[in-house]
DNA sequence: TTAGGGTTAG
């Protein structure tokens, strides 16, 4: 037996199984699993027979070990030896399937338990959400006969971490309906739902949730560190950096959210500085998110020896070893700053094989540099691993386009029918005073407004024409005249939005354009001269990053 | 004696 147990258990009393078992547990807690498990073998070979309570820490620790096999074998011995005694036991079998990753064996027990509570029934639809199956744990949830506020949350969270924004609110709605109160975690569900919808309609009512549930970021730094990322991710970094001041305590998630915030909006030296003040003023320990967030900053400013900076460090420093998806910055960096041979070396030492997004990055530089050797390597490996995403072949298409090549565009076009892919149709979209959203989509004359939207934009045209304003032509990917070219130019989608802007807001309001695909140099040019002859702020993001214009000149510095 | 937690890349 083992000497620490022989002292403890023997003078006391030498056959009590609860004895044992605390022993066992406290092992388990420590971490010490093969001394929790030898001391069960010790107790079995004592004769003792163990209580629900021993198996209970045992499978716990199974779980946390991520041990199937040894789970299935203590399933198996608590089955035989207490059958489902106790609720909590059962709980804890479905615990440590969830944590072993084994969902199918999770639910068996949970159908099999002859008593379930709500305890067994979140866990199992957390379980679920977990894995991105959010219609299992929606038909799991509604016959739940009654909903807690945690099963709730686990709802809401786990709509809103698989994307789906809107079913989160929804349930948070229904869960106010149903009289039950949000407490802290369920309100920064929401407001990652908020983020992810990225309008200020959505980022206001946020915070008057959050005050109303009497969580200031200020005291809970889970809130703030969501505010922080939602107000970001709504256009408004600003208020993201209030926030971050207003906070008396931040965590990995406040830093490593403040510095993602400010890369995006192209602020980098601030984010840089951030980063630095973190990981040399404070006892913070930067995971993988802060190490994405300052690479990030980076690649947004072309900022190459600070990048390699950041990059070596990572493992040698902080112990954090690279990803893909910091690979994925790295080639970005070099990539985008004109260094693709560089880039494609940089993927070839990679211990891990290269996923979509480190070769979408190569083609991305691609795309900018017109380098379409290095874009032909590149969507080789990426049509591979992602056949059906669209943009993939959009790029390479573009790359061609750029090229003068119009028979590789068709071959890509051929690619893309053969496929039965469908092209994502561009939208942008703006939020009025009254909270409501206006979409654009290209050259649509949908809107009720469409006349004098298109009055506007020629009026604005003929402004930016006498500050030099060309259409950039290459922005147009087709072979037509060039007429054509710039007809198609000033019906995108931002244009629109943009003419739409100026004739329903107030005079020093700044504007917030949000768009679902990339913006081409076109607009990224047209933008500019516009906040110059307009006198206002235009904030844009695009699929990638926020852009603000401002008197004639862009946050990215050109360079994005 | 068991449940829900905010940040990530092209």
């Amino acid at each position: 037996m083992d000497p620490y147990a022989r002292r403890v258990i023997e003078p006391v009393q030498f056959r009590n199984p609860f004895l044992w078992t605390a022993v066992i547990r406290g092992y388990a807690i420590e971490g010490k699993f093969d001394e929790a498990i030898a001391m069960y073998g010790c107790m079995r070979k004592e004769e003792i027979t163990p209580v629900s309570f021993t198996f209970s820490a045992l499978l716990k620790a199974c779980g946390t070990m991520k041990d199937l096999n040894l789970g299935r074998q203590f399933h198996a011995q608590t089955f035989r030896l207490r059958g489902f005694c106790f609720v909590y036991v059962g709980n804890t079998m479905i615990d440590m399937y969830v944590k072993c990753e084994s969902i199918d064996c999770a639910r068996k027990v949970f159908d099999e338990m002859p008593e379930r509570d709500v305890i067994s029934w979140t866990e199992l639809i957390a379980a679920y959400a977990r894995v991105g199956n959010m219609e299992c744990a929606a038909e799991l949830f509604e016959s739940l006969p009654t909903k807690d506020m945690v099963a709730w949350t686990a709802m809401v969270t786990g709509f809103a971490q698989n994307a789906k924004p809107q079913e989160a609110l929804e349930y948070f709605d229904r869960m106010e309906k149903s009289g039950i109160r949000a407490d802290e975690v369920t309100v920064a569900g929401y407001i990652s739902a908020c983020a992810q919808l990225g309008a200020s309609k959505y980022a206001d009512r946020a915070v008057q949730i959050a005050q109303k549930s009497g969580y200031s970021p200020s005291d809970h730094v889970v809130i703030g560190s969501a505010l922080i990322d939602m107000y970001s991710k709504c256009g408004n970094v600003e208020e993201a950096v209030n926030v971050f001041m207003s906070m008396n305590n931040k965590n990995v998630f406040t830093y490593s959210s403040m510095i993602l915030g400010l890369a995006t909006h192209g602020r980098a030296q601030e984010a840089l500085h951030l980063f630095h003040y973190m990981v040399t003023q404070t006892e913070i320990k930067p995971n993988t998110v802060t190490f994405v967030g300052a690479l990030m900053a980076c690649s947004h400013s072309g900022l190459v020896d600070q990048g390699r900076q950041v990059f070596d460090s990572m493992y040698q420093t902080f112990g954090v070893q690279p990803t893909r998806d910091h690979y994925t910055c790295m080639v970005d960096l070099l990539g985008r700053t004109g260094r693709l041979q560089e880039a494609l070396e940089l993927i070839k030492t990679m211990s891990v094989e290269p996923h979509g997004g480190v070769w979408g990055a190569l083609l991305g530089a691609c795309r900018i540099h017109n380098n379409p050797e290095i874009a032909e390597i590149a969507a080789e490996h990426l049509f591979e691993l992602e056949p059906d995403i669209i943009g993939n072949y959009i790029l390479l298409s573009n790359v061609y386009a750029s090229a003068g090549d119009w028979g590789g565009v068709l071959r890509v076009r051929k690619l893309i029918k053969e496929k039965g892919l469908k092209k994502t149709p561009a939208v942008s979209w703006v939020v009025d005073k009254n909270g409501q959203m206006h979409k654009f989509f290209p050259g649509n004359l949908n809107h009720p407004m469409s006349n004098k939207i298109q009055d506007k934009l020629e009026e604005l045209v003929e402004r930016l024409t006498v500050l030099g304003y060309q259409p950039d032509l290459s922005s147009v990917p087709y072979d037509v005249s060039d007429n054509a070219k710039r007809l198609i130019l000033i019906q995108h989608t931002e244009k629109l939005a943009l003419a739409f802007s100026l004739l329903t807001t107030n005079r020093d309001s700044t504007i917030t354009i949000m768009k679902n695909l990339r913006m081409c140099l076109d607009c990224h040019k047209f933008m500019r001269l516009a906040s110059e002859v307009t006198g206002k702020v235009i904030i844009m993001r695009d699929n990638m990053r926020f852009h603000h214009f401002r008197s004639g000149d862009c946050s990215c510095g050109d360079f994005w």
